[in-house]
DNA sequence: ACACATATGCTACACATGTAACACGAGTCA
DNA sequence: TGACTCGTGTTACATGTGTAGCATATGTGT
């Protein structure tokens, strides 16, 4: 599983709020914030797609992009890489330290919790 | 200050037990372990100190390397970065998170806290 | 003086990512 | 039907990073 970047992270983040949307919509809620051209935000959704990091449908005739995981797994995969590699953190992981995100409800935190201590396969 | 990358962090946490080191020392100890060559490992520490991430001096006639920052200061940026684009954490973080990492002794885990709950200006 | 090991300078190439333009087809409106 | 807009396919180019080779200088032992 490929770990998104900054940029595809940025617009996960969005889509997790609301899906499905369009390249416009995901456009004009990202654009302004991350200051890019419509091109590059459609360019990077092509490439998510490409990863399996969206999905994509037709609605009304219009390509729309979901995310492919849920917000507390692709957080908890990317939370277990960085302790792993940056402070060689393995196994069951300090979860309470993430309680005061605000990307996280209280359910999605205590789903990202279970996630981040339990064994270590997570393919599902 | 532009963050190590993963290859570069694992070079940082050879040097920050043991420094400075000539590109063949750095290599005996990273080279095993992330399969490089020694080139590999040339090329990375040559960027690394384009980067100022290392400093290089000439003992006995040989390069050696030293990092630039401390320990607790490089993962300090490394950390806060992470919480606040990941998570959306600014400010003060939760430090305790921290204390079980293998990568820091007590001190330098003191430092960490300091570091990341001081007011947000860190270049000195 | 020569051979060999080692250190260093320089170059190379692939892939990921940031960032974007151009061209074309389909719908819409005058 | 011609001009426009919008969605999409395709291509492009720079920079960072992973990964490495080649050539050359320099020290060292015989």
């Amino acid at each position: 599983m490929t770990q998104p970047s900054k940029s595809e992270l940025a617009i996960l983040k969005i889509l997790w709020i609301e899906a499905p949307l369009s390249a416009r919509e995901i456009q004009e809620k990202v654009g302004p914030q991350l200051d890019w051209s419509f091109s590059t935000t459609r360019t990077t959704l092509s490439r998510m797609a490409d990863k399996s990091l969206l999905r994509t449908d037709t609605k009304h005739g219009v390509r729309v992009y979901t995310p492919v995981d849920s917000k507390a797994h692709t957080l908890s995969g990317v939370v277990r890489e960085f302790f792993r590699t940056v402070l060689e953190m393995q196994g069951p992981l300090p979860t309470a330290a993430f309680h005061d995100s605000k990307m996280l409800s209280e359910d999605e935190w205590m789903e990202l919790d279970r996630l981040l201590n339990e064994s270590d396969d997570d393919d599902a």
